[in-house]
DNA sequence: CTAGGGTTAG
């Protein structure tokens, strides 16, 4: 019967048309015809090609069934096949995701290569199996089989912590692939995903020639480090030399455009994009809505969230756009969204979704939704069990809500040890609501598990202050001043005529920085007439109240508005970034700024925007 | 036959 069944399907039926090998029908793509002649033909049958053919077109197709077939065929003809063939089967369960069953063939294997080794070295690499791709790493190595490129390139993947990348990059130097351009762009990775910019850097530099995967890399390792203007230096460059980027090369960039809030340098980036006529690449798609969110504009951030396939869109796709709409403020919209992520049922939430949500609850002043989707968290609603993140959040939301003493219930009840963000935020909450015995709680843990933070003995200092307890006021300065103590400096920047604009704290470094100050002195009195008070507890030294106020009129974020109101003509919205978070003196600044000089005001600070229109913010002054 | 860079959160 199969005999027959063979006849009609590849025997020849007009004289013209010629019989075709098992080969020859793969490579016309002709598979089921080729595995019916493989099926029909018995032991010492089929050779080397036959079955060659036969895998390699099931790896291309992805073929799972047909290629297990001529796997059982094998074994069913007692066909012993040579190293070769053995790895062509363990690729091919590999690329079919059958991870157990690719690692039988090598175990299996009586004498393996570099390629068995490799190949399944790569494929847990890549399927993010890092620890069974090191083990097996070390397994070839014992076993003396000999590492090469491919190996090096696939197994750095995996070293995600400093020392084993370390000890990895010396066996690369040993075997002298250090300047091998996918071992040198794998290792930079590892080095830059360990935080490890300089090493990243060293190997950049020292790689004898550059593709666009090189220098994608270090694009992304610079962008993933906030160092977002080399990055861009790095893109520029790439294109003065006439390579030509992709669309990993896109999104990395557009994450450093995100950083900088380089709206039109991102509008550009899209541009590029339409009309080199790129595939639909989810992650393309994905790194725009982003950035159109992070530079302020949401509503196109939607729009193209909307132009996207619904089988296209990600979990990625619905976290940027519902962190755009938290940073925004807009609780109402991220619930809205997240409605429609649950009712779609075709991405689920994950641990990002929820704390998008979560923060969304908590910048839009839903602190019960907030708890009641925790809750749901816990009872197993979402399919996302809580992690320090989310409690964290939690934590933050009360606490600015004034909840302090659920909040402190909350880090008690944290499944890990609280990090030092959480309780900063609870600290901060607690001097905001003169909270005194849990504050005193949260600052001392604090200051011991971060000591070289200047902020965290100044808060606490601020709260004795209010409580009138001015011995511990002393001696916690006393304390300060013997550890030696850190503070990441303030900066803010405005972008005019293709131009960034950095201004510092009380700035020395801006070519304008005298017209700027004399500028600010000449608004300030307009400004106090509208009702501006200077604020001091925003200053977190312990200086006398004239300084105060001068040091509270150097905040970047004042330098930079009153340059807008310079360089910017009547009535042009003034866009400010920050790279922390404003202080309550500069929102209020800002806010009776727009009134007086009639300007609308976007700010984005370390973790939201404040639009701010005619006196009002639409963070509704909480943040 | 085997290889590098990837978007959201923190």
């Amino acid at each position: 019967m199969k005999l027959l069944h063979r006849s009609f399907s590849s025997f020849p039926s007009s004289p013209l048309q010629t019989f075709l090998t098992i080969p020859q029908l793969c490579s016309n793509g002709r598979l089921q015809e080729a595995l019916l002649d493989m099926a029909v033909l018995g032991p010492n049958m089929l050779g080397f090609h036959d079955y060659d053919a036969l895998l390699n077109t099931c790896v291309n197709k992805r073929a799972l069934r047909e290629g297990q077939r001529v796997h059982t065929h094998m074994i069913k003809t007692s066909y012993f096949p040579p190293t070769y063939l053995r790895n062509r089967l363990l690729i091919f369960y590999g690329k079919c995701d059958r991870l157990a069953d690719a690692h039988k063939v090598l175990d299996e294997m009586p004498d393996k290569n570099v390629v068995s080794w490799t190949a399944m070295i790569s494929r847990y690499s890549q399927t993010g199996h890092s620890s069974e791709a090191l083990t097996l790493f070390a397994e070839m190595m014992r076993a003396d089989g000999k590492p090469n490129h491919f190996t090096f390139a696939s197994v750095l993947t995996s070293c995600s912590g400093l020392s084993v990348g370390k000890q990895v990059h010396g066996l690369i130097i040993k075997w002298s692939y250090d300047s091998h351009i996918y071992v040198g762009s794998s290792l930079l990775d590892m080095y830059a995903k360990a935080g490890r910019i300089e090493e990243a850097r060293e190997v950049f530099e020292c790689l004898p020639e550059r593709d666009v995967v090189s220098c994608t890399a270090i694009i992304t390792a610079y962008a993933q480090l906030g160092l977002d203007e080399e990055a861009l230096q790095v893109f520029q460059k790439l294109l003065s030399q006439g390579m030509s980027p992709n669309y990993v090369t896109y999104a990395s960039v557009l994450t450093a455009l995100s950083g900088l809030a380089l709206l039109d340098h991102g509008k550009q980036v899209h541009c590029h994009v339409l009309r080199r006529e790129l595939p639909f690449y989810a992650v393309l798609q994905n790194s725009l809505i982003d950035m159109y969110s992070k530079c302020g504009n949401l509503s196109y951030a939607r729009r193209l969230f909307d132009n996207m396939p619904e089988t296209e869109r990600t979990s990625v796709s619905w976290n940027a756009m519902l962190v755009g709409y938290s940073k925004h403020g807009l609780g109402k919209e991220v619930l809205e969204l997240f409605g429609l992520m649950r009712e779609g049922k075709r991405v689920k939430p994950d641990s990002v979704t929820l704390l998008a949500v979560l923060s969304g609850c908590s910048h839009g002043k839903m602190e019960d939704t907030g708890l009641s989707i925790f809750d749901g968290m816990i009872a197993g609603d979402y399919g996302v069990k809580p992690d320090t993140e989310h409690y964290g959040c939690i934590v933050d939301m009360l606490g600015r809500a004034g909840r302090i003493e659920e909040a402190f219930e909350f880090v008690k009840r944290m499944p890990s040890e609280p990090t030092a963000g959480v309780l900063g935020s609870l600290l901060g909450a607690c001097r905001l609501h003169v909270s005194v015995d849990i504050g005193e709680a949260v600052g001392r843990r604090l200051i011991e598990i971060e000591p070289e933070n200047a902020g965290n003995y100044v808060i606490l200092s601020n709260l004795y202050a209010s409580a009138g307890r001015w011995e511990d006021v002393n001696s916690l300065r006393a304390m300060m001043l013997r550890s030696a103590v850190t503070k990441e400096p303030g900066r803010s920047w405005i972008q005019h005529e293709q131009t960034l604009h950095y201004f510092h704290a009380n700035d020395r470094t801006h070519p304008r920085r005298e017209e700027v100050l004399a500028k600010l002195k000449e608004i300030l009195m307009k400004m106090k007439q509208a009702g501006y008070v200077p604020d001091h507890s925003c200053v977190l030294y312990d200086v006398d109240e004239e300084q105060k106020e001068r040091m509270l009129l150097g905040h970047s974020e004042k330098l930079a508005l009153t340059f807008g109101l310079i360089a910017t003509g009547d009535g042009i919205p003034i866009r400010v970034f920050k790279n922390l978070r404003i202080c309550v003196d500069c929102h209020n600044f800002a806010k009776i700024f727009s009134k007086v000089f009639e300007r609308e005001v976007s700010l984005r600070d370390k973790n939201r925007f404040h639009q701010i229109v005619g006196g009002v913010c639409s963070c509704g002054d909480y943040w």
